[in-house]
DNA sequence: GTAGGGTTAG
């Protein structure tokens, strides 16, 4: 079942505790240590080999076991350790033992559980977990909404997405580039990048005239396109073979010094290569090695 | 100092 090692603590507690926040785990290292080796025999040679996620997934049934109860703040940021390695059905299940054993969620735990079910393809738990946040006395977020949304891109209803984000203009939540880069990135994957751009405007109460004057009135309202907005707007380009948009929202990355980075790249390499262009799919093969 | 957005291939 688990495969908890002598040797995996050390390893297991330099992924959990990366950042200035190991004294908040440190009343339970200790007692984690114990549990993982009391719980299991010692390894054999090929034990060195674990999986990391059954290693997080031991430690977070040792501390839902424990007393006191630890704090759902670290529990919450366990479960989004396995949500990011993504392992969501597992996230789902820690979820349900966590709350079975009366450990109760907070805003975030609710938000981690609610993106594991958009990724899972449960979108009808994810609604209804929105529920729960009125039954837990939590306010839905900027950051709940978001993921709704994406959770709804990522099941192909790209319309209620488009729903949600009223909901978020009429909630008064302040726009910012996560929400568009959502928003941006599910239109341009069901080819609709016409339709994504119309829609960008729109939000700016602009008039459509090409995507150049888009991002220029984006940035004199102080919403700055980064890289992933970017990077979303040139793969639907891509895969309608504009390459002349594309290559003119490539152009602004560059002339905005945006750095690119391996998805930009990947994206461009791949269409060019679907076009059999692999000369400048090279050539930019040879450019990202140049840039390490 | 906890949560939300981007790719391909096999």
């Amino acid at each position: 079942m688990l495969c908890a090692t002598r040797y995996a603590i050390p390893k297991l507690h330099r992924f959990l505790l990366p950042s200035s926040n190991l004294l908040a785990f440190m009343p339970y290292t200790n007692r984690t240590r114990l549990c993982l080796l009391h719980s299991q025999p010692l390894p054999s040679r090929d034990a060195y080999k674990f999986d990391n996620v059954e290693d997080v997934v031991a430690l977070f049934n040792c501390m839902v076991d424990m007393h006191p109860q630890p704090l759902i703040v670290e529990l919450t940021k366990i479960l989004g350790t396995v949500v990011k390695m993504k392992y969501y059905a597992t996230a789902i299940y820690l979820y349900t033992q966590m709350e079975s054993k009366g450990i109760l969620p907070f805003s975030v735990t609710l938000n981690v559980l609610i993106n594991c079910y958009g990724h899972a393809g449960q979108m009808g738990f994810a609604l209804s977990v929105m529920s729960k946040f009125v039954k837990w006395g939590f306010k839905p977020s900027v950051v709940t909404f978001t993921t709704i949304m994406k959770g709804l891109c990522l099941n192909g209803k790209i319309l209620d997405a488009l729903d949600i984000y009223d909901k978020i203009v009429a909630k008064g939540f302040w726009f910012d580039e996560v929400i568009y880069g959502t928003l941006i990135n599910g239109l341009c994957k069901s080819g609709k990048t016409r339709v994504a751009l119309q829609r960008l405007w729109k939000m700016e109460d602009g008039l459509l005239d090409d995507a150049l004057d888009l991002y220029f009135n984006m940035l004199d309202r102080g919403i700055s396109p980064d890289v992933v907005t970017y990077t979303s707007l040139i793969y639907g380009f891509c895969h309608v073979g504009q390459w002349k948009e594309a290559r003119l929202l490539l152009n602004e990355i560059v002339v905005k010094d945006i750095g690119l980075d391996v998805y930009t790249f990947n994206i461009i390499i791949d269409a060019l290569c679907k076009e059999k262009m692999l000369l400048q799919a090279h050539i930019l093969c040879d450019v990202m090695i140049l840039r390490g």
